[in-house]
DNA sequence: TAAAAATACTCCATAGGTATTTTAT
DNA sequence: ATAAAATACCTATGGAGTATTTTTA
């Protein structure tokens, strides 16, 4: 048996399906004497007559019938596989794993989720939430295909980071602290007022340690949360003064609940970053998500 | 998208499987540019890339994998395919449904079968028994592949008969009769003592109705049976005179439980005919019978 | 630097189209 | 007589091979 062409088993398929060599070729978009040469070259590769000829079309013979009954699963199977893979690049399906701080959802991406979400509403969005450079080791695992997280990050080889936005915090206190609005701190005096922070893991409390250090004071904190989302609430009991993006604050200022204060120095801009592995290539809904969130 | 030469499908299976291209061409039985080539074409026919090249070889992207997964199990069923055709075609399975009558049987078909069962043992062989023109509708329904009966047979258009073997009915008695055997009768004379033959449907009845009626005699029987495995013990019970294939009677002959009586007219021959429909077509297993039974 | 993949370039096999003939009912 | 399949013939696409370059770990 010479070894058939893979291309002669669609024809088969179709001239099998059908019962009709002009039939299929309409469907294959060819010509009834290509259709008739292509089941000749299959019958002598194979061997051994698949059809019976007819006024009215074709049959199979026992072979051919034989041979269909495998032909057609395989065929099934492509034309499935070709569906399926058409819906993934069209985001009609597929999923996107993604790893998150809880500074970046707030502040940035869950926005952006938002609108990718009700653009590509077939697309399977898995979040999780970590610390930072625990994400980084799941994105090196391939565990989750982008992180979305803020600076600092060491950029190490095989990874790529992609800035996107930039945020600032504000240093924020409860009403007990108000009377410290009214002028301009410096940040030496800082350590004298309880300091609220998220915990050592966490990419914020590298970014504070640095700065601190570039002070060449010491980042020390009072009181050290897990999630950001807490900031805000322990602030307001008056638990603490702490650094928070602007826009975490903004609805606490806005009802008077806590207040901003007034610092001598900028504190340095921050970015969110999308990470990536440069060894896991990235499914068409990742891709996609990227570019959705770094045009 | 372009609809993809399914030939690519099979390549892109071999690279998928070993992920490596220089592997894939070898056992493709080409070379490894012209598989780059194909998962090139293939990549830009889907508008997808499936691979991600290395120095190790190729990984799969999550379209790649997507894809994979439904064309390792195409590909598998297309192997399977070719193998089941294949072991239908060198006989190492199949089947073959035959109808036949009980004369044929004994006469000829038996060994016949036995012989070619021991050539061919993967074929399985599924044997029913009727009257010849209950076969013929069996035939011509395509409930089996081919009938072994014997004349006469009404030749249908449609119909394929072959003769493969000729064979002679002797008059035959029990003890009672022996003196019979001492003498030539004439067939114008049988009637004066008691007949036993087969029944009305048989093919065997039709050829004693036609041959009696040549005589201007009417055919009729003293004791009709079903089954021709009947004939000899009815016979040595003396419950009459009966017209056996020579064969069947030999046993009983030889023991001398019956005799043989001497005719004044010779019995034409009859033949044993291989019958088979040409609007269904055989299978390899069937065709092959036919030629170890009608070379 | 070494292993694997990609590219360049040439050649020719073969798929495909049109027109026509054959076959079977 | 007609519908379907087969054949003939021609053209040109594109697949295959060899030699070479590029990539990347």
């Amino acid at each position: 048996m010479i070894n058939p062409n893979f291309e002669y088993y669609k024809i088969f398929y179709y001239v099998g399906k059908h019962q009709n060599l002009t039939t299929a070729a309409h469907l294959l978009l060819t010509s009834q004497p290509s259709v008739s040469r292509s089941i000749k070259n299959l019958e002598h590769d194979l061997s051994c007559r698949l059809f019976v000829r007819s006024k009215k079309g074709v049959t199979f013979t026992p072979e051919g019938a034989l041979l269909y009954s495998h032909i057609a699963s395989a065929c099934e199977s492509i034309f499935e596989g070709e569906k399926a893979l058409s819906r993934a690049l069209h985001l009609e399906s597929g999923a996107v794993a993604i790893g998150t701080t809880e500074i970046a959802i707030h502040c940035y991406l869950l926005e952006k989720l938002a609108s990718f979400h009700k653009a590509h509403p077939k697309v399977t969005l898995t979040i999780i939430n970590r610390s930072a450079p625990a994400l980084i080791d799941e994105i090196k695992s391939g565990a989750i295909d982008i992180a979305v997280v803020t600076t600092p990050i060491e950029g190490e080889k095989n990874l790529t980071i992609t800035k996107v936005k930039k945020f600032r915090d504000i240093l924020v206190a409860g009403p007990a602290f108000s009377h410290l609005g009214d002028r301009v701190l410096t940040i030496e005096e800082l350590p004298t007022y309880p300091l609220i922070t998220l915990s050592k893991e966490t990419a914020t409390y590298r970014f504070y340690s640095s700065l601190y250090a570039s002070h060449e004071m010491t980042w020390k904190a009072d009181i050290e949360l897990a999630t950001a989302d807490l900031l805000i609430p322990f602030i307001k009991q008056n638990l603490g003064i702490g650094f928070v993006p602007h826009i975490m604050a903004s609805p606490a200022l806005a009802s008077g609940e806590i207040r901003a204060l007034t610092l001598s120095t900028d504190i340095p801009e921050r970015e969110i970053c999308i990470v990536q592995d440069k060894r896991h290539p990235l499914s068409a809904a990742s891709r996609q998500l990227i570019h959705w969130l770094a045009p």
